[in-house]
DNA sequence: GGCTAAGGTTACCCAAAAGTACCTACTTCA
DNA sequence: TGAAGTAGGTACTTTTGGGTAACCTTAGCC
């Protein structure tokens, strides 16, 4: 039984929802980092929300993880693949959109806050999206 | 106690995340519809998941509620608001970028379907994007 | 020996998202 | 008379996503 999609946005959002992989990936997009980088960026993410959020986007094709070292305590660095970067685009436009409307909420009185206001990773592809 | 985010893709994703909006969205981007026309057009909608996803889609001013008519039964009509719009890039590049993804599932005999492959409304909008 | 650090896994629990089912009100048409 | 269309509300249940806390191995430090 052949999984079904209504349309191809949802593909996309299987692979980049949920509250983590977007910020994970976002900061992934700055270059490989290792997991206890990744865990120091983000301060509020659990051990094992990361580890899990990490395994789905490795299974599906974003982003590989290598492990430097046969012993304890292991380095793990975690990269983007070149699938993986072809979300620079879609992450970028996201967002610059998603502050755009944290400035009108403000603007409307709803105080909002946005602790990393750089565009985490992406800042490259971003000057050529303008 | 102002709500934060830690990037600003996470202020998108709360607009646009979640099963049924995109998918309401893409169908928008064709223009004006009516509330039976969606539901026809998003068969596995419920009456409640629809109606729920437009009025939340309404309060954060994407799009806009019509009633026409003052007799039952009324005509109700949806459409996006010129902020609404603004969303049009991000989507039509996830619609892109997930029928990318799908094709490749299928290429690595997974076999995944794509009820509507029309880049779902924005179609004029792609164009510019390329 | 006891501590920290690295990078995990596991069992369990809670809350939010989504689904099911049934209800309203009004009109037209057979 | 009663079905069907139009638009929506509500109570209840299920499913999923995420959070908590405990545990593992191995090494280095004091």
């Amino acid at each position: 039984m052949a999984k079904t999609y209504n349309i191809g946005v949802e593909a996309t959002l299987e692979v980049i929802g949920g509250k983590w992989k977007p910020i994970i990936l976002c900061h992934l997009g700055k270059g490989q980092q290792r997991s206890s980088e990744l865990r120091r960026e983000i301060p509020d993410i659990t051990q094992k929300m990361l580890t899990q959020q990490l395994r789905e986007l490795e299974g599906d094709g974003i982003i590989v993880r290598h492990v430097h070292g046969t012993k304890a305590p292991f380095c793990v660095t975690y990269d983007l693949t070149a699938f993986g970067k072809t979300l620079g685009g879609i992450l970028v436009q996201m967002s610059v959109w998603g502050e755009r409307r944290i400035e009108q909420l403000n603007e409307a009185g709803e105080p909002v806050e946005i602790l990393n206001p750089d565009h985490s990773g992406y800042a490259d592809i971003l000057n050529q999206v303008g």
